[in-house]
DNA sequence: TCTTGACCTTCCTGTTGCTGTAAGGCTTAG
DNA sequence: CTAAGCCTTACAGCAACAGGAAGGTCAAGA
């Protein structure tokens, strides 16, 4: 099948799979006499297989591991389940930060008199000297 | 003060106050005779405002807006409480996403065997005909 | 047969928010 | 006089693609 099909059934852009090609994290299709690339049953699944691991938040790197573990019938099963908690200590990390700028967030819309006056809290608050100290502080530690 | 100090004072890398400066989020400051940037207390003050938005995750254009709005007395605070809870709102779906994500990376990791197997739920589920099928249908829709 | 539209190809640029590096000028201390 | 530590500009590169230009190919219809 051409390039738009293989798209189609395996949910990635045609773009993708060629800059996935380009950057050698699949391997160069066949081409037919035209010129065109020409994909199997087996390229299919590794782009699905690409396609649900970058929705994971693997990165290219990682997804390249992964790969290597997907084709290969000698891996442990512990080698993948370490990448992938990993990934999870990684998620949940980008998620205690996001929640903590979160929170910092709602008490500046909390606290913002939300109204035709000029005074404002927010402002106020991202102009702060005491916050630039603190983190003057942290920046000498 | 030369740049070096401006970059201490605010918290900002000598090289993202230039940055800042090239792409027009700051005004270009005076220079000394030797072409040196020379920075004052009202651009420290910025450039703090600045790294602030920028710490509660608003980007660039965002932190134009805000400036803007810093910058001008006849603001209402409305504005800035628009903006800000706009930006609330973005953070909190990204939470969702990223949880949701974090929940399934957290099955995955419950499930996988961790031994030294080379059966692998982990990599038999992104594989998954199933996912992809349900992919595939709501590509459709 | 010709044309039209939908494919396909490669190559180049742009995105975001910087960071790194090169190549060179200024300043100050020893 | 030299070495360090500033400063300047300008260009390249990161991630992970997306958009578009310029051109070749293919199948269907008038």
């Amino acid at each position: 099948m051409n390039i738009s099909e293989a798209a189609k059934l395996s949910g990635l852009p045609a773009k993708t799979i060629r800059y996935y090609e380009s950057i050698d994290l699949i391997s160069p299709p066949r081409r037919a006499a035209n010129g065109y690339r020409r994909y199997g049953e087996a390229d299919i699944a590794t782009l699905c297989f690409l396609r649900q691991a970058r929705q994971f938040g693997f990165n290219i790197d990682q997804c390249r591991l992964l790969l290597c573990l997907y084709k290969n019938p000698q891996r442990r099963s512990a080698e993948v389940h370490q990448l992938v908690s990993d990934k999870l200590e990684e998620v949940d990390a980008h998620i205690r930060e996001l929640g903590e700028t979160r929170e910092l967030l709602a008490k500046l819309v909390g606290a913002c008199a939300n109204d035709e006056d000029a005074d404002c809290v927010i402002i106020d608050r991202l102009a702060g000297q005491q916050e630039q100290t603190q983190t003057l502080a942290e920046i000498k530690r």
